[in-house]
DNA sequence: GTCCATAATGAGAATCAGAATCAACGCGCC
DNA sequence: GGCGCGTTGATTCTGATTCTCATTATGGAC
């Protein structure tokens, strides 16, 4: 039987009102900046659970490190990270799902699954980046 | 200014005879177990500069590893993996990254870069899994 | 061929994310 | 309220990767 304990909701909670994806160790230290008196292990636990559930997302950082985020459950779909700020947006891939299995299909694979994630620059952070561009680091001027 | 060392030849060399990714780790055991004297940290930096030169593609296993495998340098390409014995096909994705491209400009995004590999079963895998299911692990008899 | 500056190496320590352990806690059912 | 057992959290452990630093050996100059 599966209990309902309150640091598995503030997990789920402090998940959800992130907009981007964030790590477990970085989403303990929220919870306990928060006054919560929630494990790491728990954290980890609870994450691994949800993710398990469908209700949260997770991907691999540069570093290695799980990166986990709230999601819609029970719906297949893919992600537009911003890799200044990480933002994110959920896309639908319906062209690439049918693509991945085709291409699965061709090569004699089955039972087919796929990682698609776009990574970017934001609307903001394109921004900004342009404005940095008027002051830019000086080439070596020899 | 880059030496040339035997070491990282050797690790190139290495590379090149897998067909499937390998990690770093079991990279050095293979290595060791011929012979050679190459040190861990030896085979990161080298398999680190490969991926940098283009010359290795790396991703993450499911339990957080690091996995490589030589590829054709210079060119854009993604890969459908065995998820049983790591058999890797290189496979063009023209269209996924057009898709990609479209995605990101479309919710603003620039400087779109992306991640697309599909895992499935190969046929020799998916062959040995349909023998195993003539004698299938029995359900509890209760 | 020899010399030299320095990039690269290798053994081991350090680091870090994450998993495992285990006694204590507390939720849900009776 | 009592009980059983799923969950928690402090801690320890593990394993991958990076760092450190003395030593080695490459490649260019002569």
């Amino acid at each position: 039987m599966k209990r309902n304990t309150w640091q598995r909701e503030a997990v789920r909670e402090a998940l959800g009102t992130n907009e981007g994806f964030v790590s477990a160790q970085s989403l303990h230290s929220t919870l306990r900046e928060t006054g919560s008196s929630i494990g790491l292990a728990t954290v980890y636990r609870a994450l691994a659970d949800l993710a398990v559930e469908g209700e949260a997302d997770s991907l691999q950082s540069d570093q290695g490190e799980s990166l986990y985020r709230a999601c819609t459950p029970g719906q297949h779909h893919h992600h537009l990270i911003c890799r200044n700020c990480g933002l994110t947006v959920e896309i639908e891939a319906d062209a690439v799902e049918a693509w991945a299995h085709r291409v699965a299909a061709d090569n004699g694979f089955t039972q087919a699954s796929h990682v698609v994630d776009v990574f970017g620059l934001c609307a903001t952070c394109t921004a900004q980046a342009a404005a940095a561009q008027v002051a830019p680091a000086p080439a070596s001027p020899l």
